[in-house]
RNA sequence: GGCGACGUAGCUCAGUUGGUGAGAGCGCUCGACUCAUAAUCGAGAGGUCGGGAGUUCAAAUCUCCCCGUCGCUACCA
């Protein structure tokens, strides 16, 4: 069987979930359960990051233990997810025992191979960023990103030898066309390396919250490099090597272009220096933008995804953020342009089609759902579309994905109004047109599941299938004509009320 | 400064290896219809594909230069 492993990143617990999180994680669920549809096995994990000197600050000033700081915080995260129906199958946390064993493991490997050595560290460093900067990198003095003094520090550090990886890494990429897609990331990666890599320091010795680094009292591992490493553990590396055996190989990761240095060659290095092969795959995605602005530096992400969802409804949320937002570029978001697409994509296409239809078998088919013809000129369609929306999601896409699935919502309809079923006697014809029309609607219900999950379930039991919509599988449940007929169909509510501006 | 990306209809964006007269959705205008959530269907207006030059029988698509926006990175005599 088929096996895929997706992962977001882990969010870091000294900010809250907004929409950004929102993005990156429905991306990778909507692929989940694309991939569950095929009928493939897949393992999908979120998670919160907790080390770092910046959570153990947090909670001095809240007058908090580190645990309590981050658990205050994760359970935030979890809570979204579960508002937004995300399909998680596994949410981790570095503070876990399972973690800590891991990331030792790992890096005592790759400390035996040779690729980790101390030395000593000593500059500016800014707490906010958990990195040091050079003299001429600072900003009169003030860490050049948070604007804010920084602070002279000195220590032993233990470090990475990232530059061994250089020439590894180059012919990964180069030898691997789909290893980071959308493919200028492949090309950005590939930069970041030709350019040079540095070693980099990856133990402080300054704070204590951490997993310790298992050879050397008194260090602790540097956030980042603890972090990475989560997508390992929950899998069993370090405790159950049959079960990582099996699913590292099937390894994608789901991240934005902020971190892709971080994944795309920090982490395929210490992987490397540790033994453990073959590299994941990356999807990287851009920014959503509010007025040219990335997301995390305006105001915006100050809405909370509880508040559109408040507005738009789950599903409206999640359908209008992947359609309207194309996986890799940086693209445009704003409250008006969700309510836009919800109105005509939701509102105006998918649930009113459902609901004239619906109404027409009521009245001109005795409330019976007829079968389809064989031979429907809808069938056509619907092939075609079933073809397009499973390449686009196999290519992480989901925006093209969606679009294709609503060619046939919308074929649909002009379908309809070419035949005006409603305008004949009953009989024959019309159960034939209708019997068409809920055959498309039962494989629209299918391929829409994975972004609109709760609604079509819902139109699912409203034009009269058994079951649920979600253990479906393609792409046998794709094909024309399995519309069983004879079911009983009624009226209901709007499965998208539309909203006014 | 170097590396890289982007700049296509009012808006958001598609446009594989260059090739039928440049596309989609939304918005807009007009018309049709009335089963449906003032939804739907049809028709239409609207673009010198950032600017310029070049290669080619042929370029939005390749090459060079310029302008603008952005990211990464290195830094000034």
């Amino acid at each position: 069987m088929p096996r895929i492993y997706l992962t977001t990143p882990i969010y870091y617990v000294n900010d809250v979930p907004h929409v950004g999180h929102a993005y990156t994680t429905l991306n990778a669920d909507a692929v989940a359960r694309w991939h569950r549809l095929l009928g493939d096995d897949v393992y999908f994990l979120t998670g919160t990051d907790e080390h770092g000197l910046k959570i153990q600050r947090s909670a001095e000033e809240n007058g908090l233990s580190p645990i309590e700081q981050a658990d205050r915080t994760s359970v935030r995260f979890r809570e979204t997810w579960e508002l937004l129906d995300i399909s998680n199958d596994d949410f981790i946390r570095t503070t876990e025992h399972r973690h800590h064993v891991a990331v030792q493991e790992l890096l005592t490997r790759a400390y035996d191979n040779g690729y980790i050595e101390k030395n000593v560290y000593e500059g500016a460093y800014c707490v906010s960023c958990e990195a040091y900067y050079t003299d001429d990198e600072l900003v009169e003095g003030n860490c050049p990103i948070h604007k804010r003094p920084v602070e002279q520090m000195s220590e032993d550090n233990y470090f990475f030898r990232l530059s061994a990886f250089a020439d590894r890494l180059e012919a990964w990429l180069t030898d691997t066309p789909d290893a980071i897609t959308p493919d200028g990331y492949r090309n950005e990666a590939l930069g970041l390396i030709r350019q040079g890599l540095d070693d980099v320091s990856i133990s402080r010795t300054s704070i204590t919250w951490g997993v310790p680094v298992p050879w050397d009292e008194g260090h602790v591992f540097y956030v980042w490099y603890d972090a990475l490493i989560n997508y390992a553990t929950a899998v069993g590396f370090g405790a159950d090597p049959e079960r990582f055996e099996t699913w590292w190989p099937a390894t994608h990761h789901v991240l934005g272009k902020d971190i892709l240095r971080f994944h795309c060659v920090y982490w395929p290095a210490m992987l490397l220096a540790a033994g453990i092969e073959p590299l994941p795959r990356f999807h990287v995605h851009g920014f959503l933008l509010v007025g040219g602005e990335k997301m995390s530096k305006t105001g915006i992400n100050k809405i909370a995804p509880a508040e559109l969802v408040a507005d738009f409804g789950v599903d409206g949320f999640r359908y209008a953020l992947l359609r309207d937002n194309s996986f890799g570029p940086d693209s445009e978001f704003s409250y008006e342009a969700l309510l836009g697409r919800y109105n005509s994509d939701l509102a105006n296409n998918y649930g009113n089609l459902v609901q004239r239809v619906c109404t027409v078998v009521v009245k001109q088919c005795g409330g019976v759902g007829p079968p389809p013809r064989p031979d429907s000129p809808l069938a056509v369609v619907a092939t075609a579309a079933y073809r397009e929306t499973a390449e686009a999601w196999d290519r992480f896409q989901p925006a093209v994905a969606l679009d294709a699935t609503w060619r046939l919502i919308r074929e649909t309809n002009e379908f309809l109004a070419r035949n005006e079923p409603w305008k004949m006697e009953p009989g024959p014809e019309v159960d034939a047109i209708m019997g068409d029309a809920l055959e498309a609607l039962r494989i629209v219900c299918i391929l829409a599941s994975p972004a609109v999950p709760t609604a079509s379930a819902t139109a699912w039991a409203r034009i009269g299938m058994d079951g649920a919509v979600g253990e479906q599988r393609l792409p046998e449940a794709a094909e024309w004509g399995q519309y069983p007929g004879g079911s009983a169909i009624g009226a209901g509510d709007p499965l998208f009320p539309r909203l006014k501006a």
